[in-house]
DNA sequence: TCTTAAACGAGACGGTACGTCATGTCTTAAA
DNA sequence: TTTAAGACATGACGTACCGTCTCGTTTAAGA
């Protein structure tokens, strides 16, 4: 009598076990970089899972890699939500550069190429990855205003792509996404502005 | 006394006219976009040529994605190198923003794509590409700053990081770079800084 | 209970049909001769399998020539088991004759070719074609020596060669394997032998 | 006035060290078997000639073999030319056998094999190759005949065709050529015949 | 001595076929 | 009805040779 059952038609039901097999070895692959292609293939060999059960639960590889990135990589840390929100951007900052210096970082830039010729895949990203982080952002953002650390009336938006669009930029042109010092240099340029203090009044 | 002849080797010399038709094809194919794949098979099957001729001059596909788009689209705009800094860099940006709105954008996101599994693309791209428009930017900052426009100081990479990252952020990851007035936004939020004129003092 | 049935794995079982029409196709392209050229190509182009389902079930070229070859073209013709012995070989070497005069002959050339670089299609020849043929041949030699027609105490491998050899030789290097006449020739001269009556004695 | 020299045009004369250099290419190739293809790449990267002058000089890649094979291979073995006919023949087959065990087999089978579909070859072994042996062995029989030993009245064709038709066949289709012993029996058994002595009167 | 014409190397070029790989669909038997 | 296994058509991959071509250089005979 599981009234609160799951919707669960005839047949036989769908093996949990296969699909964090799949996501696992996708994870593991995309993880692996340049040398281990990312391959609907190769990721059946890998988990021991028919190419059928793959194309059965996710449309593209796009989609598959996105969804293994965050279910797997994915323990969002969390984010002082109180004191300084200056200070608050400035570790947030910090901690996106650290991570995409490392492994994280070429996967992410490989699930942003993904997704240049899979809209599922770029959907999936900006939902599970980014909209999370610039919630986070939006709000240490809308605090800095609220208590007086950031100039009222900041367009959250505008703020959140001039503090988070140098980090991809440099991630996915350049070589490196900057070190802690770049990171540094980016917030107070951002916070201070650019415009001579003269020609302000 | 040919002083300034080409070096020539033995051997038929490369054919100008064969390049020049790879290139072209190259270009069509990446410009019509995710319809036409772009392919070497392809881009031999449009451009007559054969696919060892392609091999032997490009070694990867997106060298030779790269090579197209720089040659061809690339009558790089010349700006106004005179005048207000500010506006300066507003017309620039603006004039990018407008070219990623349209068939740019995608070459360039797919550029940008392709380079991440491809170190001779990534190179030709940056070279090619960003770095000539970075120095542009660079030199409108310097003017800014020695014009008294701009606040003295300030570190002309971070500075067009701030400014062009949010551009390159929106193109691969949201579905369009801004329009005339979210540039003017941002330039405006980068102008005058975040942080509270209260706690500058 | 199928104590009978084929081993039989999981998976898809192999098409038949497929199978059947690539070995017609390699038939035809083989049969066609100098024109047509024989290749996985051209035998994936006109079967309408692809290239991977060709290469699945045949090593090389020359192991789907030689099946192809035997599969179609082979029904092999019986010979008359009774009777003169003598009067049966002159027919047999004589139908073989005519079978190498006509398109079979360029093409168990051309099988026999490309059996010098493919040790598989040599064996897949030797027993599929030769082996059987020979058989015959020597059961027939058998019978004769039994019946008193032959010569006791023959080696059946050696008068094979002798009439057999011949037909090879003229097959692959002279234009045509010869006419009726000349085979009677041969058998003639292998039947008396060459030796002259008077040093027999 | 050189009136028997050859015809000679204007121009630089061709090149014989070039010439020897090619066909000593081609055959170090043909030689060294399976391994290193029989390409006219490859003896123009060996030879140090350009593919246009071997081009220039043979028109298929038979002719250039079958030359090659002659010119440096063929220092055609003398056999004795009096004495018992019937040993003189098992004397030439057991040589022949012997090269066609060896390496010289191969390029033979190589070189027969390529003239199923090059005539320039085939002519070029025929004459070259095929038509000197068959004469020396034809005088041979003709002698053998004259003095008595062979039957008269035998045809030549034919009786050289039971000899060696076996050899080429083993070659071409059978692992080996065989030893003496398999020679031995071979012209024991065309030497007396294979009818039975009772049938004979 | 100078011209001329062919030989020669080098290597670009348009092709064809190679054998492999990944895609996405399908068919089967077992769970 | 899901799953593993694997056949299948499709089509791109990057490579090897093919035979032709266009160069610049070399070599000799004849003007």
């Amino acid at each position: 009598m599981p009234t609160l059952a799951e919707e669960r038609g005839p047949g036989r039901p769908r093996c949990q076990d296969t699909r964090q097999s799949i996501l696992r070895a996708a994870y593991e692959l995309f993880d692996e970089g340049e040398d281990q292609p990312f391959t609907i293939e190769a990721v059946a060999r890998r988990s021991g899972a028919a190419k059928t059960t793959i194309y059965r639960w996710w449309p593209t590889k796009g989609a598959l890699a996105t969804e293994a990135f965050l279910t797997i990589a994915e323990k969002r840390s969390a984010f002082p939500e109180t004191g300084s929100a200056i200070a608050g951007l400035r570790i947030q900052l910090k901690a996106l550069a650290r991570l995409f210096r490392g492994r994280t970082g070429r996967l992410v830039a490989g699930i942003i190429a993904e997704a240049q010729s899979d809209p599922e895949a770029r959907k999936a990203f900006i939902e599970g990855y980014l909209k999370p982080r610039r919630a986070t952002a939006a709000r240490i953002i809308q605090r800095g205003m609220a208590g007086g650390e950031l100039r009222p009336g900041l367009d959250v938006e505008t703020v959140c792509d001039a503090l988070y669009g140098p980090l991809y930029l440099r991630l996915m042109v350049r070589d490196n996404p900057g070190d802690d010092a770049a990171v540094d240099r980016l917030v107070d340029t951002v916070l201070e502005g650019i415009k001579a203090p003269a020609s302000r009044r």
